[in-house]
Formats: structure tokens, C-alpha cells, sequence
DNA sequence: GTTGACCTTATACCTACTCTAAGGTTTACA
DNA sequence: TGTAAACCTTAGAGTAGGTATAAGGTCAAC
């Protein structure tokens, strides 16, 4: 199978799949007598996989991880289990900072008149020299 | 001023400073004899703006759209709402993607057996042929 | 007079791609 | 048979928003 089909199978991009392949994160494919990737079955499902830990928010280290523990049949469940964990702490630190940065911004909102003056709260407050 | 006493009153590093300087964010300040910048109340003044600006949130490139309209005396305070306004909507965007992401990890933890055992739901699930 | 803390520059590194250039290959159609 | 579009290849640069490093000059204190 060739890249563009694997492209179309996975939802990841050709030049995404090369990328991957240029930094390690999946094998590099065997090549045709014309220097195409040719793509096995078993690459195309890592490839998957990737696409997949990649929408569930994990960086390409953490995909890494999660890779090298599908490899891994004496791997314990725990030990994923404990990765996601950690990701979900992370998620929900940054939804937090994001409400607060939404509240402050909306407290700003409330006070800007949003007329043809030039007159305007949120200006004078980041300008403000007061934290 | 220099910048390491500009460093320490706005809270920004003295890199970033210097970053925010070779990008033209903020105008060059003048030099002494010896080379250092020498930062006036004005300069220390931008780039506080820039400081608060960058922990509400904006991109480098709305902060730019903000000091140029701080800069600019005939501003009409209603496209400062509308800047803060979208950014608001960036926002929310953004808190509902990451919780639909929680969500979806969250329903992976409860079904992984978190032991000593390979079986594990989360793998399978990344690894499943189906979305 | 020397140590340590500052300052300067240029450059590389980070994440996770994305784009461009410049070229070779394959496929479809006239 | 020709050619144009749609692939494929590589290397290298660009994106955001800094951070780190190297290699050096300067300043303040003891």
C-alpha cells in the first residue's frame, strides 16, 4: 500500500507519516524498485494507533511510551493505566488555567463600553501598572 | 534601567525581552557607552502590557494588534471588545476540546484492570481497527 | 586583582508539524 | 504517442514562543 493510500486509511497526512518516520516513532517502511514507501499491514496499523494516541491529546514522546507498551506483551496494564492518569491531571490543570483565563477576560468584557470612544477598560488594565 | 531591573519589574525574562526585541514587538531601546540597553519608563511600560497581555492569553501577534491600539489615541474601544471578545470564543473552544478529551480518557481508565496483567482496554482500544 | 554576576551576540534546540523547491514516476485522456 | 495531472522522492526552511549554549566583554565587591 502507498503512502497517499495509508494517508486515506489512517487520517494522518503523507507528510505527517514521513515525519514520523523521520523522527523514529514508527519503522521505516520497505521500498518499491521505484523508491516508494510500501507499507505493511502491520505498519499501517501502528500508524493507526499513533493517529488515535495523537487525538487523545498524548505528545509524541508519550505515543512513544504507549507504542513501546503494545509492543510489549509482558507489559502490565497498571503501568498504561498510570500514563493516562498522569494525562488526565494534565488535562484537567489546563482547563483550569484556560476558566480562569476565561474569567478575567470576560470580567474585562463586562466593563469595555464597546463604543466609537477610545475610551476603554481592558486597554488601561493591561496597561495598568498594578499587577 | 537595564534589562535584568526590567526583567525583574515586569516578570518576564531577560531573553524574552531580548526576543521580543529581535521579533519588533517592542522598539529597540537605546544603548549605553558599553553596549547594555538602556530601558526608559516607556519601554518598561510596553513591555509590562506585553506581560499581562501574553497571561490573559493573546498570541504574540494580537499583542501586537494591542499595543497598536494602546498606541493609538482615535482607537474605537469596540474593536478592543471585539479582539477579546473572539479570543474568548478561542477559549471556549479550546476548554471543550480538552474535556472531551478527558472524557474519552476517562472512560478508557475504568475499563483497564490497572494490574500486574497485559490485558489492557486502553491499548486495545488504540490499537482497534474501528474509530 | 580576581571572583562572580552581569551584559553582549549568534546560533542551536524544543514540539509537531507544514511548506517549498526541485525533481522523478505513474496514470488518464486526446 | 504525447502530455498534463497527480502522484512520489528528498532536503531544507518556516511556524510559535521561547529556552539553552557558547564565547566573549564589563562591572562591582572584597
Amino acid at each position: 500500500m502507498k503512502i497517499s493510500d495509508v494517508a486515506k486509511r489512517t487520517g494522518l497526512d503523507a507528510k505527517t507519516i514521513r515525519y514520523y518516520e523521520s523522527i523514529d516513532l514508527v519503522d521505516s517502511p520497505p521500498r518499491r524498485a521505484n523508491g516508494y514507501r510500501e507499507y505493511s499491514e502491520q505498519g499501517i496499523q501502528q500508524l493507526g494507533f499513533l493517529r488515535k494516541a495523537r487525538k487523545f491529546g498524548f505528545s509524541i514522546n508519550e505515543c512513544r511510551a504507549l507504542l513501546a507498551l503494545w509492543a510489549n506483551p509482558n507489559r502490565r496494564s497498571a503501568e498504561v493505566h498510570g500514563l493516562v492518569t498522569e494525562k488526565v491531571r494534565d488535562i484537567d490543570a489546563h482547563i483550569l488555567e484556560l476558566k480562569s483565563m476565561k474569567k478575567m477576560l470576560s470580567e474585562l468584557l463586562a466593563q469595555c463600553p464597546d463604543d466609537d470612544n477610545p475610551n476603554c477598560s481592558i486597554i488601561s488594565k493591561l496597561a495598568a501598572e498594578q499587577e
